[in-house]
RNA sequence: GCGGGUGUAGCUCAGUUGGUUAGAGCGCCUGCCUGUCACGCAGGAGGCCGAGGGUUCAAGUCCCUUCACUCGCGCCA
């Protein structure tokens, strides 16, 4: 007989009875009768019941055990009676009747910090600090199996579109992503310092100009900067992808049926099945979504949509005042129907109107179309020539009303979308049970900063401008499209990607647009650059965030309850006691001397 | 760095307008129990009420400071 175990815990059915196995696992649950105890034993696939009584001289011994020592049990497979049979459990036909055991673990003397076989929610400094006790509950366990199962779902269907997985560097030099760097001291080269990949961005270009065709990488992409409940401190991981010879609908043809594929196989993994969009998913104009959605990243469950009605208020028969003042600095009036709403109360109204007031704006005015006519509070103000306008303009029907957002424009989109977001919550009319995909395309190139008031990339600054050459040179640079695309599900972006520029007097203009001279992007991206000269393929590709995508398919809200061992939120590992202080011998031989904050120094007494 | 929330038994939480000895469930210990499967029953141990300071006859409760955790802002392809 095997050292540990013959089958696993959720093995034995009826039609093993009568057999002699062993089976090793967890004590989950104890449950003492006095001359007769049950033991739940388990292991990473399931529950088996193993049943002792006093006439077996191993009782006191059993009796003894503590939750969460590692046994294994030797014993017979019995099929128990009709009315102790446990219809929950897939081994509940059977129970193993101990015949001995040994302990493979030390014996379990501390008090559990945690339970195992609870499913209570525990403080997350707990849960953190005792990672491998919580891992062993079902759901973070369901959770992490989950994601093994997605990354190698993604692999396999990566491969049958013919792409290869690539590794590149950990330890490397800063790319262009524009987070906080982590830095790692060299030795060799005292005063310098290796940065932790942002993305392999670089990498997987020069791989393309290397001559591979189809690149992929389950990448940890490394970032500095401050968590929140769907960003991880310190680290994540990307399904890192680029292509050679492509056009940006070649990328999204290459990844759609690897995405759509991928949710749909896990697409019931909540015990619901979620429909998911089918390719090819629809392709929203950056500034479309703006207008329609009020941002980049549209929830398509939404049904509602914004239509822009600033010609309506700027009519000479409209004498809307709070809005006309707004219209003659440069404002816009964005709409957004909401169907069939006429019999909800007054407070449906009044509710939404507060709420607009606690976002900053001073309300949120609306007509209700009514059969007699348009009723609500900016009416009287809009004749009935203009409100016919507005219900062409909007499609609007009978029993409709509209909500109206003014401001200046990126503010009237921002607000407008929030106000789309909130009304359809208040309807309840958001889609359930339903994955939602597009892609959002067509991003501008360059934006102004809001910091420092200057031209820069509003993303990749590696992307190809539309229009190329040409348009940099002759083009406002705020008109200026790019190969610049997100992939976006449910309102969350799960994906950015782009057609790389790959034409060095491109790069140049691209870059001296947003500030930067030739000297200094030679100097920072001078590998790029000289791969730019010798022969470089039109090439592109994107990254999906593997953290969000299993938190969406595991239906999480903190991408902590995907990773196995994350950290906190102040970016330490409880577990592994993460950062550390170095030893001074360590800090001498990479050429540091610290130099900390008096508060920090006292901590580290 | 900033703002909100939380901090009471090993864990999850309750604790009234400040007022006797700070409670419950789970876990732990002891005893009883031969068909449970969240077993049941009886009893017990276990508390620097995050820490420091203050107000008060009296503080878990009010005030100030501070620390920790968490959510958000800043930040972030």
């Amino acid at each position: 007989m095997h050292a540990y175990r013959t089958h696993k815990c959720n093995d034995l059915r009826a039609s093993d009875a009568g057999q002699t196995v062993k089976i090793a696992g967890w004590i989950h649950r104890k449950r003492d009768h006095g001359g007769l105890l049950f033991i739940d034993l388990r292991d990473h696939y399931g529950l088996t019941q193993v049943v002792i009584n006093t006439d077996n001289p191993l009782f006191e011994a059993v009796e003894k055990l503590k939750l969460e020592n590692v046994i294994s049990v030797t014993g017979e497979v019995v099929e128990r009676t009709a009315e102790t049979k446990n219809s929950k459990l897939p081994t509940g036909e059977i129970e193993v009747k101990l015949k001995a055991f040994d302990l493979l673990s030390a014996p379990v003397t501390d008090m559990l910090p945690l339970q195992v076989n609870s499913d209570e929610p525990y403080g997350e400094d707990v849960r953190l600090k005792y990672r491998f006790l919580d891992l062993r509950r079902e759901v973070l366990h369901r959770n992490i199996v989950l994601r093994c199962d997605v990354v190698s779902s993604l692999r396999r269907r990566m491969n049958e579109q013919g792409f290869r997985e690539f590794q590149t560097p950990i330890l490397t030099a800063s790319s262009p992503e524009g987070a906080r760097d982590f830095l790692v001291p060299s030795r060799l080269h005292p005063g310098t310092f290796y940065a932790l990949p942002q993305a392999p961005q670089q990498f997987k270009q020069l791989l393309m100009m290397s001559g591979f065709d189809r690149y992929f990488q389950i990448a940890p992409c490394f970032r500095d900067e401050d968590a929140r409940a769907d960003r991880t401190a310190g680290e994540f991981y990307q399904l890192d992808v680029e292509m050679s010879f492509v056009t940006q609908d070649d990328v999204f043809a290459a990844m759609e049926p690897v995405i759509y594929g991928m949710f749909e196989e896990f697409s019931a993994f909540n015990g619901k099945k979620f429909s998911v969009t089918p390719p090819p998913f629809v392709r929203i104009p950056y500034d479309e979504s703006m207008l329609k959605y009020g941002n980049d990243k549209p929830d398509l469950r939404n049904p509602l949509v914004i239509t822009d009605v600033t010609e309506v208020f700027a009519r000479d028969d409209v004498q809307f005042k709070a809005f006309k003042g707004v219209l003659e600095k440069g404002g816009v009036v964005r709409a957004i129907r909401a169907p069939a709403v006429f019999d909800k109360p007054r407070s449906f109204f009044d509710k939404l109107n507060s709420w607009a007031q606690g976002e900053g704006a001073p309300g949120l005015g609306y007509i209700v179309f009514e059969s007699e006519g348009g009723k609500g509070p900016i009416a009287k103000f809009v004749p009935d020539a203009a409100q016919a306008e507005l219900r062409r303009l909007c499609g609007v029907e009978t029993g409709d009303a509209v909500f109206f957002v003014c401001d200046m424009a990126d503010k009237a989109a921002k607000m407008a979308g929030l106000a789309r977001t909130k009304i359809a919550e208040d309807m309840d009319i958001i889609e359930k049970d339903t994955f939602k995909f597009c892609w959002i395309v067509d991003f501008p190139m360059y934006e102004i900063s809001e910091r420092t008031g200057k031209v820069d990339f509003s993303h990749n600054p590696f992307s190809m401008p539309q229009g190329g050459l040409k348009a940099l040179n002759g083009d406002d640079p705020l008109k200026i499209k790019a190969f610049q695309y997100d992939c976006v599900l449910n309102g969350v972006e799960l994906a950015s990607g782009g057609i790389r520029n790959h034409v060095p007097e491109i790069m140049e203009r691209a870059f001296g647009i947003a500030g930067y001279p030739a000297e200094a992007v030679r100097a920072k991206f001078g590998g790029m650059y000289s791969a730019f000269k010798f022969g470089a393929p039109p090439h592109g590709g994107c990254a999906f965030g593997i953290d969000r995508m299993v938190m969406f398919l595991a239906d999480q809200k903190n991408v902590r309850e995907v990773i196995a061992f994350p950290m906190n939120q102040q970016a330490e590992d409880l577990l592994m006691g993460a950062p550390s202080p170095a030893e001074p011998a360590q800090l001498k031989e990479v050429h540091i001397k610290l130099d900390l904050p008096k508060a920090a120094v006292k901590a580290a007494g």
